[in-house]
RNA sequence: GCGCGCGUAGCUCAGUUGGUUAGAGCGCUACCCUGAUAAGGUAGAGGUCCCAAGUUCGAAUCUUGGCGCGCGCACCA
């Protein structure tokens, strides 16, 4: 027997207990042995970082992420969840630094490496506990004690394999890039952490003179004028670039005794004049590529000598000007500036472009190099002496007043825009600058990469060809290293003899070296502190001490490189890293790759969707360089669910200084956890941004966990009552599907069992099948809706229709007493509770487990399967869906709906009962007339009605009307289906109908001449009421309702409402429900009185009256107005 | 600046290859039920489907151009 049921469920304490019971019955572990051996279902855990708190946006993807594996499982499919931990990076040494309440590199440095690197092992983990209750709280099943972590020894070596590899072909390699520096910490930004720390703010903007030189090397009277909002990259200047197509012309002050012209691009030259305030003539014109080839004087002389532009011999033959050349560039536009643009490549990446482009044309060696003036601490060196040793920003004053004072400065304006700060230290302005850097040569596998792509299912689909697509397509090489302390070792050792490097696969493979020294450093380390993590070796400083002869030069010695890589590779690497393959693991590799399934935000695009696919690609794809192990498309995951991004409660980003948004752990103490989930799930597609609104988490209860909740616990309180014990009715329960419940005593055939038992079965297994269906397709959010309207049809017809069954004299145990109408009820409502438990357990897995718990656990003592969770997911018996049933008593709560529309219209309450109802079907289809007589009951009941009938004479209140089947006629007609539409409408719907039925076509003659062949399915029936009937109207059809009231149903009317009353009266009362009463009334109304005692069995036997009489009633007997009619009422209860 | 997405009822959101009267939940109003009851049901009101042009017999849906919001990228020489 069924434990007693809280009507009032306490849904977080609820799942406490069963997140409890979990853990205690290892239940997870049990769901994946009884799969053992069946094809897998491959997921991939994206790596979150410990070391900051989960927010909402976390619970959403941990949502995602244990839905679909849940719910293979269920499917027969054994599924593995490692979890893991990203560890390294940035964000780990910034937290240390604030603890340690330092900042740059040098503070770092002075606090020692080797410190530093143990605290930020030790912060890794500092919100651990958090993400595990979490984990826990949200019931995200995966195996958080085998988790992958990327700091651990085994995955940087898998890592270290992957550069190795890519070394080794090649695709490694080392190179400048310009990046955005901030100065005072010494150290590049990643695009993220630029993003964060812009400000606005207004910079000087300098339109500067360029004088053009002469034959001898002399400056002339005609200059370009370039533009600059950063003065201080002027002493850098290398070239200048215009556009070849555009046009240039040459003005002259028309007003000015000067001499002086000025070159700029001719659609700019207008703006400049009405800037200087001065009227210009165009003197000369030109296009850009005439100016190409021309030698300028630069602003300052910093890296120029006097005289003559120095030269240098062409790779193609011939000599050209090294620098300060004008040169031709197509990122040149004419959005603002003059047209002509300042190029110092040490501090802008087109400009840097520039130089390699020039670079390239010279004979190799004796191209440009670069020049730079500034320090990598963001001041002048000595080569600019006017600024040396003051950081560049600081001396943009002096540099206008400089060039003020040489004539060259031909305006200046301040400029307002968005630069980027250092974000935690928004003083700090950052500056692009060079650094020597390690780049993978992703580009060279732009298109392999597309193809990889082309491959994966993206949900939504548009990621795959639209962000995702574009930012392959415009791919360029990985920025690898990092120059800083707590990441995966780049694995390169140089000579230091020739400057020949080489890369490393493992620790092993190092200190097999040749002439290897200085692992004992660890070692030592080890021995002083026998804490020290061994994960810690292959980690800064330990593993820059280890040196070994070189393969190059007899004498020469191995060191490592000083920089760590960027974390983003360590979690695209997790594919394979995580099992630390291909050192070990490779049984675990080759059955778990490629991914089936992985899921994160959108942001990860960039992040870990591109990394994983990146480095997939190049070590995994076919490759003109030896590639010994080569896979299909797609990998490394074949379906990406990419999620929207969480919004807080004002629909802006979440922000905790805002507080727009409650902390995932009050929404779990208020609401539970399933009811989050539900809100994600059900609540909408999982790529729209989400707002996270606790007034939405809080609703999506009502709407479903409770009304389930309240049907179980309607159920098991009647069960209760008669006796229905499945547990004693059933020997073997299987895994309680159908036919498992079919061997039960007592239990009979669904053809068998009356119309309702059908239906709901019916929709029961069309429900099961579209759900599966669904998702397969991974479309949760239509098959939660489904599943919502299931639990509706449940709560709203099938229990509210079976009521009468469920309270009807009889018992439901199998035995002599037994109902078997009864009975059915209560096998039909249980296995839909059962069903509904296993359909519903992947979305809200703790109420389905409280659910089946007691509907199995308890009911069967354990002979049962002791988790819903360990049970097969109903795929839907198609036999057991009766499809003209599910259509007809769609019919029969359309009409019920329209019934009850119709007296609303006509203020005909349902207390009132009526004479008659009867209904035109506007699809006179199959048999439904005769089966909707057939259940005139259940209409008649629904509706308070006497009588109910299906209309032999529609046209008494109605008219049919015919419209054109657009879909249909409309590719047939085109441009005439407007003049058939009007015939349709205005011609003879009846002789239309008639010639279809006799004929099988029919003419109509369209207006202007011509005829358009109607054939029957080309149009639609309409059916509307015609004028001065009480009736209501759908597509479906129309109900007209006998609105004439005789004196016996007017009678009968005033019954029920005193019954009504008398109900109220009870409930005042507190009384129980078995609780005989005495009535006494007192009324003036005849009428009233005479109703009364007419039906006074009803009266009784309604209200469960032991007396009813008329007479003085005691005071403080309740007044009530019935219709109009006063009457006092007593209730007492009944003394026997 | 470029790209991606979004814009539908007071609020939160659905809307399947273009098709007839654009839906749901919440909220609101009225009513009903009262043996699941701090629940439940029915009905009603509420819409310029962001704007404009185009394609089409027909556009919430397709195209183009705006406007607004979000995100991403780049740039700010």
């Amino acid at each position: 027997m069924f434990d007693p049921v809280r009507g009032q469920p306490d849904f977080p304490a609820l799942e406490a207990s069963i997140a409890a019971w979990w853990r205690d019955h290892g239940t997870y572990d049990k769901s994946l042995t009884r799969r053992r051996g069946a094809p897998r279902f491959v997921f991939f855990e994206g790596p979150p970082t410990a070391n900051g708190m989960p927010h909402p946006g976390h619970c959403l993807t941990r949502t995602i992420k244990d839905l679909y594996p849940r719910y293979r499982t269920m499917r027969g499919q054994f599924c593995e969840r490692k979890a893991g931990w990203d560890t390294h990076g940035l964000p780990v040494e910034v937290e240390v630094c604030k603890e340690l309440g330092i900042h740059s590199k040098a503070e770092i440095e002075a606090y020692g490496v080797e410190p530093f690197i143990h605290k930020c092992q030790e912060s890794v983990w500092r919100y651990m506990k958090e993400w595990e209750t979490l984990t826990e709280r949200i019931g995200f099943w995966i195996d958080l004690s085998k988790a992958y972590v990327t700091y651990h020894q085994s995955f940087v070596e898998s890592v270290w394999w992957a550069l190795a590899e890519l070394f080794d072909k090649g695709l490694l390699y080392q190179g400048h890039k310009i990046v955005w520096w901030w100065a005072q910490g010494g150290t590049a930004l990643s695009s993220g952490e630029v993003g964060q720390g812009y400000q606005e703010v207004a910079d000087p903007s300098v339109y500067v003179a360029f004088p053009l030189l002469d034959d001898t090397g002399a400056p002339t009277s005609r200059s370009l004028v370039a533009w600059t909002t950063t003065p201080w990259t002027l002493p850098s200047n290398q070239f200048a670039a215009v556009k070849a197509d555009l046009d240039y012309v040459v003005l002259r002050d028309a007003g000015g005794a000067d001499a002086a012209e000025y070159i700029v691009a001719e659609p700019l030259a207008a703006g400049l004049g009405e800037k200087l305030k001065k009227e210009f003539e165009v003197v000369d014109r030109m296009p850009g590529a005439a100016l190409v080839g021309r030698c300028y004087q630069p602003p300052f002389d910093t890296f120029r000598q006097p005289g003559s532009p120095a030269t240098a011999p062409l790779a193609a033959g011939g000599h050209e000007a090294i620098a300060w050349r004008v040169v031709a560039a197509d990122f040149v536009t004419t959005d603002s500036g003059t047209g002509i643009v300042h190029i110092a490549p040490a501090f802008g990446e087109v400009d840097y472009t520039v130089l390699v482009a020039e670079q390239a044309r010279f004979a190799p060696g004796s191209g440009p190099s670069l020049i730079n003036a500034v320090a990598p601490d963001g001041t002048f060196t000595d080569a600019f002496g006017m600024g040396s040793g003051r950081f560049v920003k600081d001396c943009d004053r002096d540099i206008t007043r400089d060039l003020r004072s040489r004539g060259l400065l031909v305006h200046q304006e301040q400029y307002v825009h968005d630069y980027p700060f250092c974000w935690r230290a928004d003083n700090d302005p950052l500056i692009q600058y060079p650094r020597q850097s390690w780049f993978i040569r992703t580009s060279q596998f732009r298109e392999q990469m597309l193809a990889n792509n082309a491959a994966i299912e993206w949900l939504p689909e548009h990621i795959k060809d639209g962000r995702f697509g574009n930012f392959l397509a415009t791919n360029v090489d990985w920025a690898l290293s990092r120059e800083r302390y707590w990441g995966t070792p780049l694995p390169i050792w140089v000579c230091d003899a020739t400057g020949k490097a080489e890369a490393i696969r493992s620790y092993a493979d190092l200190l097999a070296k040749p002439g290897v020294l200085g692992a004992d450093v660890f070692a030592k380390a080890k021995a002083a502190n026998p804490d020290l993590s061994d994960d810690l070796k292959v980690h800064k400083p330990y593993i820059d001490a280890i040196t070994y002869d070189s393969p190059f030069a007899a004498g020469g010695r191995m060191r490592r490189v000083t920089e760590v890589i960027d974390c983003w590779f360590d979690s695209g690497a997790m594919p394979f890293a995580q099992w630390g393959w291909p050192h070990q693991g490779h049984a675990e590799f080759e059955s778990q790759f490629p991914a089936d399934f992985i899921s994160e935000a959108i942001d990860q695009t960039r992040g870990w969707f591109y990394s994983q696919l990146a480095i997939s690609t190049l070590l995994f794809g076919p490759s003109e360089v030896s590639s010994p192990d080569v896979r299909a498309w797609p990998h490394p995951f074949k379906t990406c669910i990419v999620l929207g991004h969480m919004l807080g409660e004002d629909g802006q980003k979440m922000s905790k200084s805002k507080r727009n948004y409650r902390e995932p752990s009050e929404i779990f103490d208020r609401y539970g956890a399933d009811a989050l989930r539900w809100f994600f799930l059900a609540g909408q597609a999982p790529w729209t941004s989400i707002r996270y609104s606790e007034r939405a988490i809080k609703e999506s209860i009502p709407e479903f966990l409770l009304r389930l909740w309240n049907v179980y616990s309607f159920f098991v309180i009647y069960a209760r009552i008669d006796g229905f014990d499945p547990g004693s009715a059933l020997a073997a329960p299987g895994m309680l599907d159908h036919a498992d419940l079919a061997t039960a005593s007592g239990w009979r055939p669904v053809a068998e069992r009356g119309e309702l038992d059908r239906w709901m079965l019916s929709e029961l297994n069309a429900t099961a099948a579209e759900m599966t269906s669904r998702m397969d397709a991974y479309d949760h959010f239509g098959a939660a809706q489904r599943l919502s309207a299931l639990v509706d049809a449940v709560s709203n017809w099938f229990v509210r229709r079976s009521r009468d069954r469920f309270w009807a004299p009889g018992r439901a145990d199998g035995g002599p007493d037994a109902n078997v109408e009864k009975t059915d009820a209560y096998w039909t409502l249980y296995e839909t509770l059962l069903t509904i438990s296993k359909l519903a357990a992947p979305f809200v897995p703790f109420t389905t487990e409280a659910i089946w718990k007691n509907l199995a656990g308890v009911a069967f003592s354990g002979r049962a399967p002791e988790s819903v969770h360990l049970t097969d997911y109903p795929a839907g018996d198609a036999a057991l869906v009766d499809h003209d049933l599910v259509r007809r008593m769609a019919v029969v709560r359309d009409i019920a709906s329209l019934g009850r529309a119709a007296r609303a219209g006509e203020k005909l309450k349902v207390r009132q009962p009526l004479q008659k109802v009867e209904v035109i079907l506007a699809d006179a289809r199959a048999d439904d007339a005769a089966w909707l007589e057939a259940h005139a009951d259940l209409v008649c009941d629904e509706l308070n009605v006497k009588q109910f009938e299906v209309c032999g004479e529609p046209d008494r209140y109605i008219t049919r009307s015919v419209l054109p089947d657009l879909k249909k006629l409309g590719p047939k007609l085109g441009k005439d289906l407007p003049k058939a539409r009007d015939a349709l409408v205005k011609g003879d719907a009846a002789a239309l109908l008639a010639a279809l039925a006799a004929h099988g076509r029919a003419e109509v003659p369209l207006a202007g001449g011509g005829v358009a062949v109607i054939e029957p399915g080309d149009v639609l029936v309409r059916t509307t009421a015609k004028p001065g009937w009480a009736a209501a109207e759908s597509p479906r059809a129309v109900v007209v309702i006998a609105k004439d009231l005789t004196p016996e149903l007017i009678a009968e009317g005033l019954v029920r409402e005193v019954v009504h009353a008398i109900q109220t009266e009870r409930k005042q009362l507190d009384l129980d429900f078995t609780d005989r009463i005495d009535l006494v009334f007192a009324t003036e109304s005849e009428a009233l009185r005479a109703a009364i005692e007419h039906h006074r069995d009803y009266v009784a036997s309604e209200t469960l009256a032991a007396s009813l009489h008329f007479g003085t009633p005691p005071a403080g007997a309740e007044p009530h107005d019935i219709d109009g009619h006063p009457l006092a009422i007593a209730v007492a209860k009944a003394s026997s």
